[in-house]
DNA sequence: CAGTTTATTGTAAGTACTTACAATTATTCT
DNA sequence: AGAATAATTGTAAGTACTTACAATAAACTG
């Protein structure tokens, strides 16, 4: 069944039913009623493929992470997918990896499959290296990418991120003004939202008139275990500290796992923040302090940026949204 | 760019050129390569509307699920979108929600979009009203359906699931065996999983000469602290249970936080069962012993099947995978 | 080497839409 | 009412592929 078997019945040429499938004003009210009635007694649906050849859009944005089932990760996801939606697009989700290679090889795929636009979600698309994001620069000519908690400078490019260095600066400075002394930095990304939030709490450190000596900067695989395992073996080293900031709630949950087995008591010997307010903070005992890095928003950001650049809006490249403090158990204040 | 500049380019029509891309044999050697040359010389991609156009199908599938933020169903999203690509097929991501009248619009949608298949993720498509099942039923009459860890009978209707019942009455039976007497079952959902798992439970009491008493079985928001409080609350009506088997690990990670908070240790006084082998299994202290559900073995079945569907092979429209009880720190066996 | 078979290539007709431009009809103005 | 203008509708030419069938070239056969 196509446009012309709807033609036909509704006495009126394909083109105006075309017209009524793609809500051109130029059609009279009662024509349209006619059409839109005959369409739905028929059950006709338009097909996509002919509609995307003469339109050259699927309405579809390729969203691309490094992996879907990470926390963070799968709630940009949901909320992407909800407010692309809302706004009739498709989402096509491409799991990457870590290779820059294979994020390069999906970057084209999705490229060659005509979507509108491209979702990076998550910091990990930027390379430290610049000439590594050479091919998010040049793809950018054909289409336009996003960046969800991300920042490349370049045309057609847009950002949308967490200010993560206000985030750590007043999540330490917290701490301090608590009596805290001994802060430990656990992070696992060097990325540009992982290098902002170490340099936020450097920053609210140094302001406090103290300073993140190197061995109190450790790098861990995000991992609870792995964190914990970690802390363990810095007590054993005589490493003294009273506070850890962490740049993700699997990192604190380790930390809290890691008093429960040292006989520390959380936050009267130690305090705990985490990142990103996911499901791990509710599920430590006790309950986690963590930076809500405010996904939701930053995904309704995004979605609202695209659109205005479909729109031919005139949007700003660059949108930040401050996070959130959530102060729970692992803190005394 | 199209086919006939590289027609022109490698002096063969356009006929020739297309069946160089669909890797139709009768092509020559010679030809082939010259093509081929052309192609990468230009930098030619064929356009996927007017592909799909001709070969009325995108290579993509359909992927539902109520919350791609739920963390089954993040994972199960994961692996399906990593099996399907590796088959070279994209997926089309949908969050429906939990309204049945949001499920079908959904649905319909997907099917409107021509992907080649739908796989509905996660056991809360099937309605326990059979009639409101019937949407899937018609829908499988054009297009093959795919259940992750649900089951309908149908014509072009396809289920792998979990043999939760193995895995309920294996845990269960543990329990008894390891001198448990009064067993709590703590689930969410009445689902096809949701059912089977009570009646694993149900049959292993049995078995070992016990009951599963109605005030034994209760109904809980999937929610850490909702579960933390219906114990807290059940237990200050009275009554006495040695051992919890939940549906999920967020409602079982309610239980060891049930416990802190009551002063019961664990797995002294009580013992904890979970579900899914998700990250909150690991996150708890003392971390949880949880059936693994096999969602990637679960995945690869669904995405296996659907190829043999797709290649014409005769495929077992019901597939059931094993589970694996994961023994850690909340049992004492 | 002519005739037959097989391998390769080309022609042309789908596939189902969009849209510029032309044609028609309706409305407004004088 | 007739002309001018505006609103609506239709015609036809894209859009970029696939593929059945025809045509040609190559390989084999006796």
């Amino acid at each position: 069944m196509n446009i012309y078997d709807v033609s036909k019945k509704a006495n009126v040429s394909i083109a105006t039913v075309s017209r009524v499938l793609n809500g051109n004003p130029n059609v009279s009210d009662k024509t349209r009623a006619r059409v839109l009635e005959v369409m739905e007694n028929l059950g006709y649906t338009p097909n996509v493929f002919a509609r995307g050849l003469g339109l050259n859009t699927m309405r579809t944005i390729g969203i691309m992470c490094s992996d879907s089932s990470d926390l963070y990760l799968a709630n940009a996801i949901y909320y992407l997918e909800r407010d692309l939606r809302l706004n009739g697009y498709d989402s096509i989700l491409c799991c990457t990896g870590y290779e820059l290679e294979t994020k390069q090889k999906y970057f084209d795929l999705l490229c060659s499959k005509r979507v509108d636009a491209i979702i990076l979600a998550g910091s990990k698309f930027i390379e430290p290296r610049p000439k590594d994001n050479a091919y998010i620069q040049s793809a950018a000519a054909m289409i336009p990418i996003m960046l969800l908690n991300g920042y490349l400078e370049g045309e057609n490019i847009y950002s949308t991120i967490c200010d993560d260095f206000a985030a750590t600066y007043h999540a330490a400075s917290q701490l301090i003004r608590s009596g805290r002394r001994k802060l430990l930095y656990l992070y696992t990304s060097t990325s540009y939202s992982g290098a902002n939030k170490l340099k936020g709490c450097q920053a609210a450190l140094k302001d406090g008139g103290l300073c993140l000596e190197p061995e109190y900067i450790h790098q861990c695989r995000k991992d609870i275990t792995a964190a914990k395992e970690l802390l363990l073996s810095l007590r054993e080293q005589g490493l003294e500290f009273d506070s850890i900031l962490a740049s993700s709630d699997s990192l604190a949950a380790g930390a809290v796992k890691y008093a429960h087995a040292a006989g520390i008591s959380i936050p009267d010997e130690l305090s705990v923040i985490g990142y990103n307010n996911s499901i791990l903070s509710r599920c430590t005992d006790p309950e986690l302090t963590t930076i809500d890095s405010k996904v939701e928003a930053l995904c309704a950001s995004t979605v609202n940026t695209l659109m205005g650049v479909f729109g031919g809006v005139n949007v700003p490249s660059r949108t930040t949204i401050a996070a959130d403090l959530i102060k729970r158990a692992t803190t005394n204040f």
